[in-house]
DNA sequence: GTCTATAGACTGATAGAC
DNA sequence: GTCTATCAGTCTATAGAC
């Protein structure tokens, strides 16, 4: 799956200072959007935030819609890449705990990119239904069909695949969406590291022994 | 946990429109900051889809932070109380499931109610400042007694509590939160009730599995 | 209690000087 | 490429007629 949306496209070829000024406006963005959502965000914000006149943003990045879509594309296609990354032939129980720990990992290190993912699910998904096509679904079956294969080759217990991607999805995303919240439960002076050691190993142990997949 | 912010209460006795106007206005509300978060809802939006005048917004709710109080407090209370019912002299393999089973019907029945508060923690939550504090995490800690009563009682595998919650709230908030995604990857036409059914029975298996319940 | 009209601030976007 | 100044529209909130 791949989002096209005929948006801005960063340039390589572009000079040092362009190149630097994008970046700035899309770290900018990303926390912005993950806040607020694309319809919450301003281009102020934005603009004071990069530091940068709001003329700028519209410089670089057309229009707000431009600059939320090159926003938004990143993290879809860091997640759609990983889980296309799950093969039939693989053993479950080597793949599955490589999965949720690269899923967690994203969690902890674009936390931002997860929160512009789930506001724009949130809001009902307006900028994505070009992505939530037909293609999606063909998609989603072909990776629901690695897990068929696996219960069929009594790798694991016959579990509905569709839920289970869910429940890996949905488990992993919490970390960076629900941070707050964890923060507030756990104590945030914890460190962050020893909090997504025991995630991954709490997460791991569960879902596969709730599968059925023999770990060594 | 109760959620106090000062805010607007209901009054019981108010008179016959008033109650009806506040359910309009509320129901309206639910939907707009379920969208567009706190930042991103327009009093004009509420009014429109309450088909009232904004005026009137303001005369039955005091300001825009009165009336968003109104609607998030009402999910965090019907969490709280059904979080509170775990004791640790339950047995694990009869409330686990029925946990699991209440939290879900939550998500089916009031989505939008679930997407505030979602909408509201990845704004950093800055409206729930003195709902998330050292209360909140006392609380959270005796929660969590509760699951390591357990495990000392050898009704579950050695499994880190905080997380096994996280894991609890993520995995059945999702199927409100992330609605739109689920209905793109198995299709629109699907009946909700048999999509709640599976996703119920799906959930109960891994988790209770994965945390060495034995059931019946 | 209801609703129009409006104040004062902010929104996305752009023209045009530098 | 950069940035000020500005437009037309929308924001929350309220004053005041009915």
């Amino acid at each position: 799956m791949q989002l096209e949306v005929g948006a801005h496209r960063a340039d390589k070829s572009a000079g040092r200072i362009r190149q630097h000024n994008e970046k700035l406006i899309l770290t900018a963005a990303e926390q912005e959007f993950a806040r607020y959502g694309f319809k919450g965000t301003s281009m102020q914000q934005v603009a004071d935030r990069a530091g940068l006149p709001k003329a700028n943003i519209h410089y670089y990045f057309n229009n707000k819609l431009g600059l939320y879509y090159a926003v938004l594309s990143n993290i879809i296609d860091l997640w759609d890449s990983s889980f296309n990354e799950l093969d039939a032939h693989d053993d479950p129980a080597v793949v599955l705990p490589r999965y949720i720990a690269t899923k967690l990992d994203f969690s902890r290190r674009y936390p931002q990119a997860s929160r512009v993912f789930a506001m724009e699910i949130l809001s009902g998904g307006p900028h994505l239904s070009e992505y939530f096509q037909q293609d999606y679904r063909d998609w989603f079956r072909g990776r629901a069909a690695v897990f068929e294969h696996w219960i069929a080759a009594g790798k694991m217990k016959p579990i509905d695949p569709a839920h289970l991607i869910f429940l890996l999805w949905g488990s992993t995303q919490h970390y960076a969406d629900f941070a707050v919240q964890i923060d507030a439960a756990l104590g945030e002076d914890r460190p962050q590291q020893e909090l997504y050691e025991t995630a991954t190993r709490t997460l791991t142990e569960i879902i596969l022994d709730g599968c059925g997949i023999r770990r060594d």
